[in-house]
DNA sequence: AACGATATGGCACACAGTGCCATATAGCCA
DNA sequence: TGGCTATATGGCACTGTGTGCCATATCGTT
């Protein structure tokens, strides 16, 4: 068990925690290093001098193991939407809360962290079964955002089809942005914040219903 | 090959467009009755007495037998949109050519053709490794479509983001209604339809920034 | 009828993932 | 401290997916 901060009572459960570090850390470096599908399970358990069999106590498979630290990314982002202040308007709490996500995890910490987020997100586009359990991954996220506006206003869980589709807009242009910023050579935090801002801008000029205006450049 | 009528023209090739459909048809039957995990490869081509190398030979693995029929319905989409009239907004060309493929797929053909669909899709939906791959393919034909959209407006390839919004927004939109459709029990294709017409509305209501307003039951 | 092209079948193999049981280690209590 | 219990780990053995390789069968053509 862990406490909320993420801090380990026991030894037995420190030492849990450095194993699944090492592990998650191990295979990070593999996948990166020599492309996720070349990367056998065997090589993450021996860099990290435990059974192949004790892998599986720790996650479910090959797919998981990569896909942690995305989910962690996930939790920072569903813990930030449920502090967000009340009177927040839902769209407003939802940007807000990536921003200081995206802040605290692109921006801070280490230089290097920018990087690692870009090079892990390459490998999971460029990979064909990471790119769809990391879209299962999404999906599942939707849902417990979106279960997360209802409450914050108020509504029948499940009545109300709103929340469900203003958090599937948000990730639409997400994802939108950061494929771009994916696929570009720029990696600066501030170019993702911009590219996202830019984003916006222009699902707000498709939704007012103004199209057939000729070519709106990127940048 | 095929022409573009998909008629086969030697007998080689009708043969092999045979066993292919005969191995469809027995994964389909075989997923639906024991589910897509229980049922192993061996079983299927047992049922169509071909090798488990052959099998291998068409399609990629498992998951491509279990999704060909959706795949079929994704290229029948993109058909309807290429084939819109030019002087046809963007949204109204995707929203029509949903509405094409949608009778044809599951009003038309026998009647057994809606429940088929229905079945399908909850067997994707409760399948993960299936719902992934099946993720995984709807962003790949959102690129084609959006593809499609920007060389309908004159669009440089890639240099507007907008037909990717747009194709994004329709998706999100669809999918809501769509898991809306296949969790409820009335599988009628006009409940589709208008479960569909439901949640433009709402989405139009979030699009003018009305929110705020109180809840805003389904149906 | 014979030849070349291609489709199929039959291995052998690597790797992912799981069930089962033996063993080792942490935590706890006398 | 010594021993008991719970739990974490390791070591098989096994199923199933997916692939490379080569022999064989079948189609299409001359």
């Amino acid at each position: 068990m862990r406490d909320t901060a993420g801090t380990a009572t026991g030894l037995r459960e420190r030492k849990k925690e450095r194993t699944r570090e090492a592990l998650v850390d191990a295979a990070q470096e593999l996948f990166l290093r020599k492309g996720y599908d070349a990367t056998t399970i065997d090589e993450i358990v021996a860099a990290v001098e435990v059974s192949r069999r004790t892998f599986f106590r720790y996650f479910a498979g090959k797919e998981e193991v990569a896909l942690a630290r995305a989910m962690e990314f996930e939790a920072l982002f569903l813990d930030a939407l449920t502090t967000r202040p009340a009177d927040e308007a839902p769209l407003t709490a939802l940007r807000r809360a990536g921003t200081e996500v995206f802040a605290r995890v692109v921006d801070e910490e280490h230089d290097g962290a920018g990087q690692e987020f870009l090079r892990m997100r390459r490998m999971i586009e460029d990979t064909p079964v990471l790119l769809a359990a990391s879209l299962r991954n999404m999906i599942e996220l939707e849902r417990r955002m979106a279960a997360e506006i209802a409450r914050r206003e108020g509504l029948t869980p499940g009545a109300d089809r709103r929340p469900a589709l203003l958090v599937t807009l948000y990730h639409s242009v997400m994802r939108v942005a950061m494929d771009e910023w994916t696929e570009g050579e720029v990696l600066e935090a501030a170019g993702l914040a911009r590219t996202i801002e830019d984003a916006w801008d222009d699902m707000g000029i498709l939704l007012t219903g103004r199209w057939t205006e000729g070519e709106i450049p990127r940048t």
